[in-house]
DNA sequence: AACATTTCCGCAAATGTTTGCGGTGGATAA
DNA sequence: TTATCCACCGCAAACATTTGCGGAAATGTT
């Protein structure tokens, strides 16, 4: 603490100028090979190490991206979480995690922090009833990208990156059908978030055309155990339904406590489908079939998106990650 | 970004000194109400936030925690991420979050990471065969408070914080005694690891005082899959085991797709018995019977422990978070 | 020998804050 | 009147770095 080495105390060591120093330890070209290798010789010596703080304040860049979810404890944001990290630290960046735990106050404040820490950009996925737009719209003005994911928000003014969550909810219908079930129930999270909305539209939008011959019975549950709950009222009926369709991991997950509990097997009395992120599903028996919800590949494609930027600002862009069936043994 | 505020222009706008600005903001008591009230108004009105470059430059102190882990996709490391995220924020603090991949090379680069972005305090969690001795032991030199939780050293030299494993993997051996069970299976982690050390003796301790009426198998797997396979060669044998034993959620994990793909039945075939996190063993049909390794609770404990440390250096301590029996049908 | 060019390096400003110290003007006390 | 004190404020250094510009010495060119 005391003795930290700076390029003062390396410039007066050698009697050379600081910005000698400097430009020694980043190869500029004006230094003569003999000085850098001094310098570099004693900079190792010393364990000199620039200081982060000072360089920021200079250049104004922080090398460090803000990540903004819902809750970090969730099996799609953490592999999404991990896929960032990943790149960002290979590309020379760190990450600042904050979570909003569905609050929207909360979300403000954390892009506010955001602000505060200067960082040079920001992943961010909405909290239902979001109102940060100010927010993240000056983040914008001042040049500072703003990547959504998963949580869009509805326009189409800023860099998304979702799940083809139409495509899903299509692909997972279209399978409903296929198993000729007449009789469904589908679990769908918080309608108020767009990713809620796009699924269930698509998902409608198919039984639309099946001129009603098929009942469907739309449930919105904000929990894993409200999901549980309706469930487990729904198959307590005589008229229980033939299968169930679940929008998430969450739901799911209610989903299966409930039917675990009951004396129903997995397909014989009762069917399961699910948009996931594959974790959990293979954790039942039999396992769930599901289309897949990538967390991964996704934070993948988002933090290959800010790098983007990074390099040059590029027109906003709404990027789509295709739906992938997983065949399983619960349809 | 052309239009930062900054004390400088609201200075020049009330005709005042830097520095009376600087305190204005800061209530000093040296400046008189009447000025404290014009520089907080035009500080509003412009928006003017604090460069946090220039202040940690200044101050040297970042508000920055960094904390790294093995890996974020776990349901572990998550749930204590969240819980140090929480509390964190709440005084002021942010996180940096760097994953080690379970390489020792990316655990050293992560701490270097962390020298680099001169974090105020570290967070860290031991990757097996980990060698950043040196690294850390400088941290703590420089006054740098690294709270090693989970995943700790061998040493009593650092602040810890940890499961109570020994108390964890006794109450485990002492239910499966009771039950009487003379066949068992004991799955446990990386060897190398000290939790894995501390879990196993005293796992064994228990059983040494029965008189080898009992038989125990103990088999280390690095992974899940890797643990499914032990587990379907072991119950493929006509003296397949009565008992499974699982030293973490990742090997349940393993254990139960295994004993799932089987047609044996859980707990008449074979009965169950896991520490855990909590989340998976709900998942299960039945129910897995655990003992509770809760990470939240344990972040809860690490951040509180750390901002003891920002308060005032404090001697060394190791802390104990002590174990739960959860009863659930698999035993 | 005079001039031009290259090579190498230092000066100083700038980034935005914090803070020790000193200073001014006015009120109060001796 | 002079000394004392307080309320209020500004100066300037310091934090460590980056970078435009200018300049001296060495080398090359006529």
């Amino acid at each position: 603490m005391g003795t930290q080495a700076t390029l003062k105390k390396i410039s007066v060591q050698l009697n050379l100028s600081i910005s000698t120093v400097s430009r020694a330890l980043k190869n500029h070209p004006d230094i003569s090979e003999n000085t850098k290798r001094k310098v570099k010789e004693l900079a190792l010596l010393m364990e000199y190490e620039p200081n982060a703080y000072a360089v920021n304040l200079r250049t104004n860049k922080s090398k460090v991206f803000g990540l903004i979810v819902p809750a970090i404890s969730n099996l799609f944001y953490d592999s999404f979480i991990a896929a960032v990290e990943e790149d960002a630290r290979k590309n020379g960046y760190s990450l600042i995690i904050l979570q909003s735990a569905d609050d929207p106050l909360q979300e403000s404040e954390n892009l506010k922090i955001c602000k505060l820490s200067r960082v040079d950009g920001v992943f961010i996925s909405l909290v239902p009833d979001s109102h940060s737009d100010q927010l993240y719209t000056k983040f914008q003005e001042s040049g500072i990208p703003v990547i959504f994911f998963d949580k869009v928000p509805g326009n189409k003014l800023f860099d998304t990156i979702c799940m083809a969550d139409d495509e899903a909810a299509t692909i997972a219908a279209n399978t409903i059908i296929k198993y000729k079930k007449k009789k469904v129930m589908a679990l769908f999270g918080n309608p108020e978030l767009s990713i809620t909305k796009k699924r269930r539209d698509a998902f409608l939008k198919v039984f639309k055309k099946e001129k009603a011959t098929i009942k469907v019975d739309i449930h919105y549950c904000l929990s894993s155990s409200a999901a549980q709950k309706v469930v487990t009222e729904a198959i307590s009926k005589k008229s229980r339904p033939e299968h169930i369709f679940c929008m998430s991991d969450e739901l799911l997950i209610g989903a299966m406590k409930s039917i675990n509990q009951s004396a129903l097997s997995i397909p014989a009395d009762i069917s399961v489908l699910a948009i996931s992120n594959g974790f959990i599903p293979g954790l039942f028996k039999p396992e769930i079939t599901y289309i897949e919800t990538n967390g991964y590949e996704l934070g993948k494609l988002a933090i290959k998106r800010m790098l983007e930027n990074m390099e040059n600002k590029t027109p906003v862009k709404s990027i789509i990650l295709p739906a992938r069936y997983v065949q399983g043994g619960s349809l």
